[in-house]
DNA sequence: CTACACCATATTGTATCCAATGTCACGAGA
DNA sequence: TCTCGTGACATTGGATACAATATGGTGTAG
């Protein structure tokens, strides 16, 4: 039986950063909100000091923002700054991928095949951004990197509230080719064709970023208040 | 006249966080070095709460490594850790040079020509390590980015006592095609040749961990003590 | 009615104190 | 001599208390 979830880490900043961070991805806090570090106190447990040190963490993760004697709220982004995190996502996973692929085993593949498929049936919103990330991820974990992986992950979390905003917004009209994209990302990494996998993923990436510019609606506008 | 530097910030714990960033990026502290909360308490003023939250930043930049109830230590990396930073580098700062050689002003070309210049008589290592580092972030300079830009500071950050080793172990010897590398690049900037630009800065980049992977001595051993 | 100054309040920033944990040296026993 | 347990010490983790700063509302002067 495992401990209580208040002791999990023996680090209650940790614990805080690992909480928050969730609830943000999660889309209990919107971009844009204020975040109070006693209201993280009370919810987490414990007294403002590793809330702090939570704070400073997902400051550096790029999900919150602080300003010195005023506050912290939850990171937002413009349209903009959302695109250039796709377009550096689209020349970083290529590179991990191939990284991970060296690696994949049969029964990975099989489970990239399961989700791919798993994903047309997705019911909502939420079901849906779950299975595509777990496939992606699943493409990648098949090798431990130190630096990649992470990068990866951080960029995927500070534009997730937009990818929820805009699933939300779409529903599942024109997923087909999100779809087609997946299997025949699959089927590369089933040939071996590493070439062809970076470069289906590269498109998938770039396609999805044109998709996001149409609707300026979703951001922050380009001239925030300074 | 400027306040003392123990208030520039307003903000103790990002005063400290910078100035223990720039100590270690000036080789004051090694890879591996301990890290005592109490000494940077001494040595910036203050009490050990700004402190901590500086480590916390510190350590999701990559350049400190924390274990709970234990302390913290300048992170160091293995080479095969080191070589992915710069295979990511490879894939990063092309983008970001194109994004900002769009933006080039021609005093900013002619102070790349005199960077470029002033390397071929650094005098040490450490004039030659802060030449190139001004040299390539001033081609970066000229686009102001949400992502990009810190994502490459950071890449640097974690790989410069390597640099500088490296540096260090093979003074001069073999930096003409360095130097005619940051030449090229200047010439296709001149140009304004983007497409040839990012291929000389990738082959550069590439040239480098080549370089670096002749020599495991610089780095830690591939299988630390866990 | 508007603009501005001022004050009350909410919130953040930091210091001090104490608790918890890990480290290391020393000594007893095999 | 080596191993293992034990205890003192160094160091980190966290809570409380207080200081510093920003915010938002109210009243007053123009």
């Amino acid at each position: 039986m495992s401990a209580p979830d208040t002791l999990r880490d023996g680090n209650a900043s940790t614990r805080i950063a690992d909480g928050l961070r969730e609830a943000i991805l999660r889309g209990e806090y919107l971009p844009g909100d204020r975040i109070i570090q006693e209201d993280l106190s009370a919810r987490y447990g414990g007294s403002r000091i590793p809330v702090r040190e939570a704070l400073r963490q997902l400051e550096s993760d790029g999900l919150v923002r602080l300003v010195a004697n005023t506050g912290a709220w939850v990171a937002s982004l413009t349209m903009a700054e959302c695109s250039e995190v796709y377009q550096t996502r689209e020349r970083l996973e290529p590179l991990l991928l191939r990284f991970s692929a060296e690696h994949l085993t049969t029964e990975t593949l099989a489970t990239l095949d399961r989700l791919a498929h798993q994903m047309e049936d997705a019911p909502g919103v939420e079901e849906f951004l779950e299975l595509d990330r777990r496939f992606h991820f699943a493409t990648y974990d098949s090798f431990h990197t130190h630096t990649l992986g992470p990068l990866v992950t951080r960029l995927w979390n500070t534009t997730q509230p937009y990818r929820r905003a805009y699933t939300t917004l779409v529903g599942s009209r024109n997923r087909r080719i999100f779809h087609d994209e997946h299997h025949m990302l699959v089927t590369a990494l089933y040939d071996g064709d590493l070439e062809l996998a970076e470069q289906i993923l590269a498109l998938h990436i770039r396609r999805t970023r044109l998709h996001l510019e149409r609707h300026p609606e979703l951001f922050d506008p380009t001239t925030p208040p300074h």
